[in-house]
DNA sequence: TCGGTTATGCTCAGGATAAGTATAAGCCAA
DNA sequence: TTGGCTTATACTTATCCTGAGCATAACCGA
């Protein structure tokens, strides 16, 4: 039976795609995170997964590199789209987006490339809750959110809209979680907040601020500072945006660069000293005001010594 | 001058690809789990993305649904490959799967459908590690990765190649990490030791137990498998395969038949205690050896109250 | 009633975490 | 040259989490 579906589906025409190769390529320079994007920084780099290309990742690194003069490091895989939005438009063929993360140190970019380096809080400046508490965009933000939900259609559709933008944006004394990125923009995008979703037909209300992007890219970056922000948790791939040498406290802002919050101190220092991710390099760090801080380097090692971090399941020994 | 490559490359003939859906549907019945297959359990359900699809899950559904007359609850995707293998063939068309892990309770497979639910560990015995140490299997299972290590060509390849071995299987004193499950498949297949990698031009040497499939498919139930251990360790997601009422004990059973590992009881039940996943039900567990369980079920609310466990950084109050 | 089996409650030591306090070591300007 | 500013780094304390095990309860069947 299936072999007959199989079949069928053969012949029906038509299954022909295109998938598109997109790139979050992130680096981190003076505590900011960056992101490197064309077209006047309003896409990402991308460009169709072609015949010649070996694999996956080779055409997304020949695509980087043709864009942007920047040779692709560290790459994990993000996510598969089907394109939303133009959903009128049933005859175009199917294209889907396959997205990826990239991690580098920020470069120069070459002459001739429509390339810059953007910084990632300009397309979600709710998401840098570094400052304390940024008052008056914040507040605007929540009451463009409660309105939202008062504009569902029962009581209950209100509750239930409202509670999750407590959660997903930590109102109510609840906390902010910022690995929420993309829930946030799924939420902002469903009460068309956000310009794209106005593109996308939906109905043009208010629009909050930051910049928006072409096509899905905007929600690709959103996914990938999900990732990242989750990922820096469990594995060592901070080090893949810092130079060959660095002060704790540099190490420490990239982080919370990151992660759009500030972190303890102390208890990073010793976080990281007790995993042995670095080791003193026996320089110190010159030109800086205080008193001078011990250069660290990152311990290779570490990636053969330790697989993973974790179990958070009680294994028994027998 | 992106403009201008993206121009050339639309020109350059043959972009067209074809895109699968390949879903891994899990379920786990008397502490075993199952995988939906097809094609003689050679095969995971899957069929072409087509043009009539409004997205990708519903193309998924839509297939799934075709071949095992079994509906999809609980999806989330998981990779997408490029095929590797046949890599001679360059003229013909790119394929690339698009697969999806989903999580469901096992039912009795329709008349008139190939489909099986067919244990996970029987294509990937060595991901069994519940009954202790199963002493001859994983010897000669080490035995031939060592054979393998040597078989480098320098002295320092062969320590690498070790070390990896000891680092995915838990050799030489090291933990056994169960959310190994792809590196795992990744190393034997390097190593020639699964039918798959000889059918795609490995040498010929010995080959391990465990039951292989069509294509990539393997591959994509290992990731599967690899994602859904990381994944109960932080998000509620075994109680997708829960039936509505359990004991503890049940509950520790699929857990430990999804990890591959035992826990440790008391522990267990204090994590979920404390986590307060569960509330009893007020009935008694009926013909059961021994003294009879509590009954439970999943508090459903808890998918509202809490959005995500956790954080590693330190973070700050102020 | 005793031994087998599972359920459930409780303890205890060690380690990890959150949040400080205290001190050191530079610079700069009065 | 000293006091004040800044950052680095060491140490403390209370609390919570985890791994491991002991003890007891409740059922069954011989």
């Amino acid at each position: 039976m299936a072999g007959v579906l199989r079949k069928a589906s053969k012949t029906g025409a038509a299954n022909a795609t295109t998938a598109d190769l997109v790139a979050v390529l992130v680096a981190v320079t003076d505590g900011e995170p960056k992101i490197m994007t064309i077209a006047n920084a309003g896409a990402l780099p991308s460009g169709p997964f072609e015949f010649a290309h070996r694999s996956l990742q080779t055409g997304l690194r020949a695509w980087v590199e043709a864009q942007t003069g920047h040779p692709l490091g560290y790459v994990e895989q993000l996510y598969t789209f089907a394109d939303r939005g133009r959903a009128g438009d049933a005859k175009s063929p199917h294209s889907i987006s396959i997205s990826y993360l990239g991690l580098t140190r920020e470069d120069q970019v070459g002459q001739g490339f429509e390339a810059h380096w953007s910084g990632w809080y300009e397309y979600f400046p709710w998401e840098d809750q570094r400052s304390g508490l940024p008052a008056a965009p914040a507040k605007t933000l929540a009451s463009r959110l409660r309105a939202w939900s008062k504009s569902a259609a029962t009581a209950s559709l209100q509750r239930e809209r409202w509670q999750r933008v407590a959660i997903t944006f930590g109102l109510d004394d609840r906390e902010w979680n910022e690995e929420l990125v993309l829930q946030r923009y799924e939420l902002l995008y469903e009460a068309g907040l956000i310009p794209e979703a106005v593109r996308d037909g939906a109905d043009a209300t208010a629009v909050i601020p930051g910049r928006q992007m072409t096509g899905d890219h905007r929600r690709i970056l959103a996914t990938g500072i999900a990732r990242l922000r989750a990922k820096i948790k469990y594995r060592p791939v901070v080090f893949e945006l810092m130079p060959a040498e660095f002060t704790l406290l540099q190490l420490q802002r990239s982080v919370e660069a990151l992660a759009g919050r500030l972190v303890h101190k102390q208890n990073f220092r010793r976080l990281i000293e007790q995993q042995q991710l670095v080791e003193e390099t026996g320089a110190i760090a010159a030109d800086t005001v205080g008193r001078p801080a011990k250069l660290f380097r990152f311990r290779h090692g570490v990636l053969a010594e330790r697989a993973v971090v974790g179990t958070k399941l009680p294994l028994s020994r027998t």
